[in-house]
DNA sequence: GTGTATAAGTCTCTTTTAGAGACCGCAACG
DNA sequence: CGTTGCGGTCTCTAAAAGAGACTTATACAC
């Protein structure tokens, strides 16, 4: 398992980078808004009211930098911008869910060993 | 899917609080090193070079606070220390490997749509 | 017995990153 | 004519990460 990591010097490993990103703590949050369907950036800053403006400008940009989102602006008055999941966004989803359902079903007992460490510490 | 997340105020959901553990970027390296069996300090130390003495008494602490891995000393002269995954840790590994198995998958295509964005920016 | 290495960290200093919040031009709306 | 909404950017500050020297004590080589 360790050598899933291997085979490219850790520096630039295309899955490290992948987790960088996960790691973006942001990002996530930005695809699980995003599934339902598009959304537009206000909208989007609105839903996840405690991203700044600028990280959220900054989070979307990398995301799309990957193509795991799309962006697709209007020439309305003013021009409203849409942001949407493309396949491979989607297609995160799955795995994503499954580390959270883990995140969902271990809160107990991570929270456990939090009150036991703190007593002990 | 949306409110896989909700049902708690974002400020302390449980599993945002693993995303960002995830997202912690070096613990998620800690795990996997750990996944062939125990390690001593100096030995990850080794094996993870790019992560500083100081990040990864860090990360090694949060891993133990929250009941992932298990930190035990022994008595020897000089003392030596030894990290272990616990079985939380260990159940952490199968969604991790999903993403990183989708990683590792979505490589190449990541990276088309990275110089596609670079080529048109 | 002197020098070096190991053990597991800690301490300090500097650089990077994130967050808060004001600001931009522009158009519709009241 | 003032406000609101659009999609951001800008600056300033606060927090976090990285680099790398230092610690205490033992063991081993020379």
């Amino acid at each position: 398992m360790r050598d899933m990591l291997d085979q490219m010097d850790l520096a630039n490993c295309p899955v490290r980078h992948v987790l960088d990103h996960i790691a973006a703590k942001w990002t996530t949050l930005i695809l699980l808004e995003l599934e339902p369907g598009p959304c537009r950036f206000n909208a989007l800053a609105r839903s996840l009211p405690d991203i700044s403006r600028r990280m959220l400008t900054q989070s979307l940009r990398d995301l799309e930098r990957d193509g795991l989102i799309a962006r697709k602006v209007f020439a309305t008055k003013p021009p409203s911008v849409e942001y949407a999941l493309t396949d491979l966004g989607r297609s995160l989803l799955g795995p994503l869910c499954a580390l959270i359902d883990w995140a969902k079903a271990s809160a107990p007992e991570i929270a456990t060993a939090r009150a036991a460490f703190a007593a002990q510490a």
